[in-house]
DNA sequence: GTCTATAGCCCGATAGAC
DNA sequence: GTCTATCGGGCTATAGAC
């Protein structure tokens, strides 16, 4: 791998974990093993590094959300995207840690990525809106469904359960809570024979 | 008000805003309008400074949570418990963005706060679930409601909004999506006669 | 592209007057 | 309790050799 990759990787890392504040260049030099003023060849100033491993940590939020999803019932489909949004965030913790931390930051350094974030956030709960709504019109899912206050719900949970990841990290609990989301806010959806929340197993 | 009082509430708020490494007792002494020598003349340093913003910021979290909740059926107590907790994160938005920002810090610093935070939340889930455990027992809540998952359902969904809150501060969609909360989750526990989400308005 | 050396600043913390 | 003055040090960033 070659220097400017160790660095940005390091600023992510870094900046990820300690903010932007209490990451210095010395120690992104240091766990990068160059220099200093390699960083700063590289980069015009530190908040460039900043923004480079900004949008670096940001890459992976852009592939392809809508995949392999054909074939499946529309419940299916949710729940898979349940699952690929839950093994994502576990996957990236640094990149999401990352951005989590960017939106608290009042910054003015943050604020455009928040609403690069916030618009991504918002594209992941109208596919879910859309799913529903599918679902509704072909009679797969039961028609009081309100497709983008339920798809809402879910998205909501399911960053409850994120949240939750931070406080207490690898509890057994937050795969029980994902699955106890699948199995009454998915399963919920189906058409009139389910019943409210606790139910499903 | 005194000066060490003010230096903790400014402190306070850039500590939360800005986060530890990014606010320099410089600042916090300015924006005090004290010198830097008086802060660390309360304060052993800065870390101490901190600490003692943070058990401040904590402070409105330790009122007694288990109020006027007598004489309310089941539902409705949670529902009064799920209004109180988004009011008081509403109220505290700095202390909240305060904690959040500790649970994104990896650094030693926070660790013990972390443990606070996740004792508090773990109380409220408790709670709730107490709450539809006695209700499914005395027949106000459907007998397949299963306490602790319902409550971390609902628990999860509160923090999902909050976090939304973080991201578009001020969208309608937050009131909107706690009363989806209430309408589909907190609603859908009562007895057979209710069907799953989206079915309430 | 990568380094060493260093300028210049701001930091946290201390000393000491009042 | 509150201040000014100042220390040593780490910081960002630059200069210049290779």
């Amino acid at each position: 791998m070659d220097a400017r990759e160790k660095i940005i990787e390091t600023a992510m890392r870094l900046f990820a974990t300690k903010g932007y504040g209490s990451t210095s260049l010395s120690q992104v030099a240091k766990e990068a093993q160059v220099s200093k003023a390699l960083i700063l060849w590289h980069f015009a100033n530190k908040d460039g590094l900043f923004r480079t491993a900004v949008q670096r940590s940001f890459e992976p939020f852009s592939i392809n959300v809508a995949h392999h999803l054909q074939g499946l019932v529309a419940i299916d489909q949710i729940k898979r995207l349940v699952d690929d949004y839950y093994a994502f965030v576990s996957k990236n913790a640094y990149s999401v840690k990352f951005f989590l931390g960017l939106l608290l930051d009042a910054d003015e350094r943050s604020r455009e990525l928040v609403v690069q974030l916030e618009t991504l956030q918002g594209l992941f709960r109208s596919l879910v809106a859309e799913i529903i709504e599918g679902g509704r019109q072909n009679g797969q899912l039961h028609d009081g469904v309100q497709a983008e206050r339920d798809a809402g719900l879910i998205v909501n949970a399911l960053h409850g359960i994120l949240v939750q990841g931070f406080l207490a990290p690898g509890s057994d609990r937050l795969l029980d809570d994902l699955n106890h989301l699948k199995a009454t806010l998915v399963e919920g959806l189906t058409a009139p024979p389910a019943s409210g929340p606790g139910t499903a197993t």
